[in-house]
DNA sequence: TATTGTTATACTCTATAACTATA
DNA sequence: TATAGTTATAGAGTATAACAATA
């Protein structure tokens, strides 16, 4: 039997689609899977892309204020931080006023991967929303930026 | 030192704002770690939660449809409807006309603590959300349903 | 042969505790 | 003592390959 049994009607989630948060998860699962997929011609991740970004808008920022910046651990920057380090893209300069600290900063290819990998994302993007025209697209942004304020 | 250095003017994200699939992930991460706090008292995390509901919905689907109603794959269902099992809400029915199929039931507790726990959602939801009036909450889950039906 | 559920496995993201070296 | 970065570890979520039982 290689079709759908009788009885297989339809499923259906109507129940769940009361709720913002399976919404947001949903929404929030294609885009990541697309913009995963466009990073991987450059090695990079959702995460060290975020990162490279950070770091080259604010050169020199520490680690705990990268981590801060991107609402999560100090350890679990760790890791990206080698990463982006490992591809030559970023490199931990010592702070020579608090020797404990790195400054982050780009190297002349972090520049370049970085400018590459915002223009393919932005292009990805446009295409996978273009069904959404931009006054839309910018109260869509307004609203998930308000939830994202919130301090819960 | 307990203050910051005074280099450390701000840091800004306003490259990675520009990005939608920024927001949404910042936005959802809020989100899912609210419901994941509010599910804790009925020993549900998101995704338990999530197929219970479907199985209320849909008794006696396959964990098959189950996987694909859910957008994910069927080995990381496995998991899921176990723990169900063993909380007692949900009992797996072998399918008299296709012995390789379960069909998936809720039990008395199943459908009380759906019950209790889509209330408590609803509730903290409302409450997470309150400053987002009702036109503006429903222009965002129609954007949000329509980010997610596309198939990339 | 194909499908259902399963096991094994791996990668990613997130969080906490405890260590080191500096301050 | 407190802080920056680190190590170790654990819990979730997601994905693929391969298997036994059944179709």
């Amino acid at each position: 039997m290689t079709q759908a049994s009788d009885k297989r009607t339809k499923v259906s989630d109507s129940e769940l689609r009361k709720f913002v948060g399976y919404h947001l998860k949903r929404a929030s699962n294609v885009i990541q899977a697309d913009l995963a997929e466009t990073l991987r011609e450059f090695d990079l991740r959702v995460l060290t892309f975020s990162a490279l970004v950070l770091v080259e808008e604010n050169e020199g920022l520490s680690q705990t204020q990268l981590a801060e910046v991107m609402g999560m651990e100090r350890p679990n920057l760790v890791a990206i931080v080698d990463t982006l380090e490992n591809l030559g893209l970023v490199v931990r300069d010592r702070d020579a006023a608090d020797r404990r600290a790195y400054e982050l900063r780009m190297t002349a290819k972090g520049t370049s991967v970085c400018t590459r990998a915002k223009a393919a994302v932005r292009q990805h993007e446009a295409a996978l929303l273009s069904t959404i025209d931009e006054k839309d697209r910018e109260a869509l942004i307004a609203l998930l930026a308000q939830i994202r304020s919130i301090t819960t």
